[in-house]
DNA sequence: GTCTATATACGGATAGAC
DNA sequence: GTCTATCCGTATATAGAC
């Protein structure tokens, strides 16, 4: 039960972080049940026995993922959420831009997170509990007040994080389809992304003062 | 090769369709890898020589499924996209409102085609080339000469493709989550994106005027 | 058409040598 | 810690009886 005294991540060259980046690698890309203990032991340069020797499982090897993945996502939103020196207008753009930094250089995430998620419950997503987070949230109460006096349009709260959700998070599950429709190149892609970092802000405004 | 002359659909307790059912269920839910034809087969009432009888493998059976499922989701937009009569304003309504009337009888569709899609990039998606489709389409040509004259904020056709769809499709494959945080159950979830069908063409048509 | 029984392969995990 | 060899359950698919 001892905690991992762990260094800067970047540069771990032990075996154990080999396994842990290779099973991270094609458990994102191809889910749980399309991805073999063997692929994993092949791209990790290694033997099944061993990831065996250092995770004991599959299953739990992938819980560590899982909540790796989980983590990077929630740590990615808890930083904005909860400056008290910020606007609501701030708070929105730094969201944006910190998701799309993050999604750029790991696009696979969130497809993985939502497909992996809706058949294992996992308790991980109650223990992680985003409600509360979410409830607590400087941003929340911000967003209370603006409808209050009626600075942007009432609506359910959820309204609004699906929106900016579905801005952002969207064209990443759908790139491959959106790639193909617009002919475009990874590096196009990735530049129409840095354009909706500025974009996106100014179009949520648009639409919580709208009607 | 001889196509099939087939009936109404809904109430065909042919051998062959409770197996289609079954799988398309199953598919959906669980994707390709997690999906054993045991299952299939148990869903369905029978067993997997049967299956395979008619199917002759899993994945014949699974481009099936999928190919049907590509098929309702383009056929529920060229529908509307090459209606000569209707204003690009009106063309969004009818779309957002088709496909969040199909994606509240059909949610786990999006997830299903995006996750699976991703891996085993299928010519099928080639085959129904969506582009083409899209560039040739009524509403393209409307968006072009709206942004033209000036009505519209130019910006790349991709991002009105991705919002949009962002905006309909993203709840539906967050639900779990989305639920979660809103503490909703499945009928007050259907009930916001009901309302979405107003808010949506609202929200869009806000956000292109802007800036 | 539909079933039971079975061939064959694959995948997760362990034993035991080094 | 790391490997090879192997066990054993599971999965797809087929053979052949009815």
């Amino acid at each position: 039960m001892a905690a991992k005294k762990k260094q800067p991540v970047t540069t771990d060259h032990s075996t154990e972080e080999k396994i842990k980046r290779a099973a991270k690698k094609l458990f994102t890309q191809k889910g749980y049940a399309a991805t073999k203990t063997r692929d994993i032991a092949a791209e990790a340069g290694i033997n099944i026995a061993l990831l065996n020797y250092y995770f004991r499982s599959k299953e739990k090897l992938f819980d560590i993922i899982m909540l790796e993945h989980l983590q990077s996502f929630v740590q990615a939103m808890s930083v904005v959420m909860n400056d008290n020196d910020t606007t609501l207008e701030q708070k929105i753009e730094a969201f944006v831009a910190n998701y799309i930094d993050l999604l750029i250089h790991q696009p696979d995430i969130p497809l993985f997170i939502l497909s992996e998620l809706r058949q294992h419950p996992k308790e991980l997503v109650a223990k992680l509990d985003i409600r509360k987070f979410l409830l607590n949230s400087s941003l929340f109460k911000q967003l209370g007040e603006a409808m209050q006096s009626g600075k942007i349009t009432p609506m359910h709260p959820l309204h609004f994080i699906m929106n900016i959700a579905g801005l952002v998070v969207f064209p990443f599950v759908g790139s491959p389809i959106l790639m193909n429709v617009g002919s475009l190149k990874q590096k196009e892609f990735e530049a129409l992304m840095m354009e909706r970092k500025k974009l996106i802000p100014v179009w949520v405004k648009a639409m919580m003062k709208a009607k």
